[in-house]
DNA sequence: TGTATTTTGTGAATTGTTTCACAATAGATC
DNA sequence: GATCTATTGTGAAACAATTCACAAAATACA
């Protein structure tokens, strides 16, 4: 669009921060600006790529294709983010049955498949009872990341990475959120 | 399972955090627990239960019915929390023929259905593109909080409350994560 | 009943994060 | 080229969260 340079509160207003902070994070990561002349977008991407490795794709699996899983696996988001999903996995065999365009193999590929790719993070997305289980199988096939949309604590070596997702939680924070702006509100009244 | 005494450790192992932690929370909440007894199971559910007002069903509708809205709208986790799916909207009349378990409305029914059900938060999963839109409709029918799944920064009056979701950004957090632990390590070789 | 033990509850200390404030400086203007 | 202006970069200050440390209290047990 031939913007070519960029100021921290431009880009501050944007993303919801303050200035200080985009030029905290920035100086943190050794990305320069002129005083007056702002940030060079050019170099600046370049430079963000670089440090959110977006110059190299990262091959994840999904395993669990329940309604998440799937939704997960068709997310067209994610491409343009360099995360590739390069299979996914289930165990109830009827899903195996390609009718839809995402083959899902069973668990028993996963190593196979994890050498193959060289996959090193995996998306979780199975019932609650069995995802600890799933999990050790994961960590034992080498993962080392592990994005865990199931309601449990996993327990996991100090050198494999749980980001944990609650969806019931982040729509709880919301109602919650409404409700005491709502109590705050009616003492005015 | 007959348990009627829990300790703050208990509760701090199960949930990874720190004792310390669990009583500061508990404390400011106004939860007493007993000197050398714990806390009483029962009266601390129930506590909590209000805390988090799951005494009460929250009515939520789903706005935008792609990949991401069906799965979040097929959830079965959401009911045990108290979030009642009401409804779910999309533009695409296509979508709107029920042959699948869930009917889909037209957004010219949101309106009424958010009316008849007090509906105050809404689950926003549209494309990218017309995010902004739908919240300001959303915000104009009396709609309180969003639970906001696309990638962009929502303008809101300040009694609203947004709390974005960004599934690319919870994956890419691990990649990273991943990366950095395996360049940490290989200085030790 | 008295003593020992366990666990809470919470001030104080520590650590971490965000905001403030302003000197340094690159560029614009005359 | 001298002066003015806008913007960065960053220590210092303010604020927030976490951990520490231990007195207070409830129970157990002799």
């Amino acid at each position: 669009m031939g913007v070519t340079r960029v100021y921290s509160y431009t880009l501050a207003g944007k993303a919801g921060v303050t200035p200080e902070q985009v030029r905290k994070d920035f100086s943190e990561y050794g990305i320069k600006g002129n005083r007056r002349g702002g940030y060079l977008t050019e170099s600046l991407i370049r430079a963000i790529e670089v440090i959110f490795s977006r110059d190299r794709k990262s091959n994840v699996v999904v395993v669990g294709m329940g309604n998440l899983g799937q939704a997960l696996s068709r997310y067209e988001r994610f491409a343009g983010r360099g995360i590739n999903i390069v299979a996914t996995f289930d165990i109830d065999p009827y899903k195996h049955k390609s009718r839809s365009d995402i083959q899902v193999y069973p668990m028993e590929r996963l190593e196979e498949i994890t050498e193959r790719f060289g996959v090193t993070v995996a998306i979780l997305a199975v019932p609650e009872i069995s995802a600890q289980e799933v999990c050790d199988e994961l960590v034992n096939l080498g993962i080392r990341g592990i994005v865990n949309f199931s309601p449990v604590l996993l327990k996991v070596p100090q050198y494999v990475v749980v980001n944990n997702v609650n969806l019931s939680d982040e729509i709880e924070s919301v109602i919650l959120s409404v409700r005491r702006m709502k109590d705050e509100q009616s003492l005015f009244l």
